[in-house]
DNA sequence: GTATATTTGTGATCTAAATCACACCTCAAT
DNA sequence: ATTGAGGTGTGATTTAGATCACAAATATAC
């Protein structure tokens, strides 16, 4: 009983660039299915067979270390769901995770394949996508390794803020174990760099909810590390 | 006076898939340059207007961080250099060096643009090149965070042996400063740790030379960080 | 509601690795 | 050969953050 593609108003952008015909094509070749809070989407290890788009909620992309299961990205609504593990190996190599209930289609893989094969505008534009996460993971690894915890959470608050919930007060929608796994911490860490930010003003802080007050304060933290 | 493209046995994969008149196309828009060892190829923060392949040598690809230039990643020919941030981004968003004599060919973006918007197996290979390459750079990303330096520095002398040189000697073709910033450690601990590795009889080191000895140690070290 | 488990805050240690300091190489240029 | 400039090895010191330890707060189940 749900949405057909063709009327989908939650696309991606690339599928844009998708015909009639091959929109009902997906349509017909496309399964919707609802993920709770902590509910596994992707699992590591797992065959992948299947394309995952997220329509609706907010997701984290983990991955198997050495010590710990590392956060490496989060990902809200609209968007794909880990192409690189799925045409990049046969075998899934990361784990996602739904933190917040999420709607998810997956669409066969074949049929995926013939609109990257048959449509040129539609590859180009998932080549592009594909360039900017990259971009963005190499940004993130290099100030993850390089900055102290302080800094680390800082620009992570503002990633909440700014591109998760384009708002500057916000649910956590991590414990502070998975926030510490986001920013290479412990918890222990977390807790109290966040503790040291409310008492300086930074931010206020009840249970998981948090609201920036000095932004400013905040972005040149998360700048200089 | 250089090669040209349709008789060029040192082609990219993807370009396999390229017709005769689109690589005669290529090769009228193609300048081949050589490069010598510290030579910048491409750098961060300037205008991204040619595709550059890697045709012979070996570079570093690296990324100012708020405390340091960090290595992102080693590469060898045959490889399309900086995909991602040829066609993500307007400006270079990380710079790619000459660690070693490399010969490169910049192909004219809009060329390369036309063999992505008609040629569906061209743009196929390279994505799941790029998917390839962004799965790479997760695990490297995890591993560099989670393992501690002599873990990290042992993956990455079992990387130049198994994937660079092929070979289980080779001369380091970086600084130990540099090879710092590849495995995020400072020049005095990658310089103590190579001396605890031979003294452990795990490798031998005479300047850049490098010898592994006991490779399933070296394997075991870099396993368990 | 009470009981049990999970998550959190905060102080007290501990430790890996950075930083500092300095001597010694190596190599290029004069 | 002599000068100088990086690059390198190794000890001593410092430090950010992990780990340990435990109490308090929340959530979940019964």
């Amino acid at each position: 009983m749900y949405e057909i593609c063709t009327t989908c108003g939650k696309r991606s952008a690339a599928s844009k660039f998708l015909s009639e015909v091959e929109l009902e094509n997906q349509a017909n070749n496309c399964v919707e299915l609802k993920f709770n809070k902590g509910d596994n989407i992707i699992r590591q290890g797992t065959l992948s067979s299947n394309v995952a788009f997220l329509k609706e909620g907010l997701v984290k992309l983990h991955m198997k270390g050495p010590l710990y299961e590392q956060i490496t990205k989060i990902t809200k609504a609209p968007s794909y769901l880990g192409l690189p593990t799925t045409f990049g190996d046969k075998i899934n190599q990361y784990s996602v995770t739904a933190i917040e209930e999420s709607i998810v289609c997956f669409i066969d893989m074949n049929v995926f394949k013939t609109f990257i094969t048959n449509n040129p505008n539609f590859t180009y534009q998932l080549f592009i996508e594909l360039c900017l996460n990259e971009l963005t993971s190499f940004r993130r690894c290099v100030n993850r390794t390089q900055k102290q915890v302080s800094g680390s959470l800082a620009e992570n608050l503002l990633y909440f803020a700014n591109q998760i919930y384009e708002s500057d007060e916000f649910t956590l929608p991590l414990s502070r174990e998975e926030f510490g796994n986001l920013v290479d911490a412990s918890r222990e860490s977390v807790s109290r760099t966040l503790s040291d930010f409310q008492e300086d003003g930074i931010i206020k802080i009840d249970k998981k909810m948090i609201k920036i007050l000095k932004k400013d304060k905040l972005e040149m933290i998360s700048k200089n590390g």
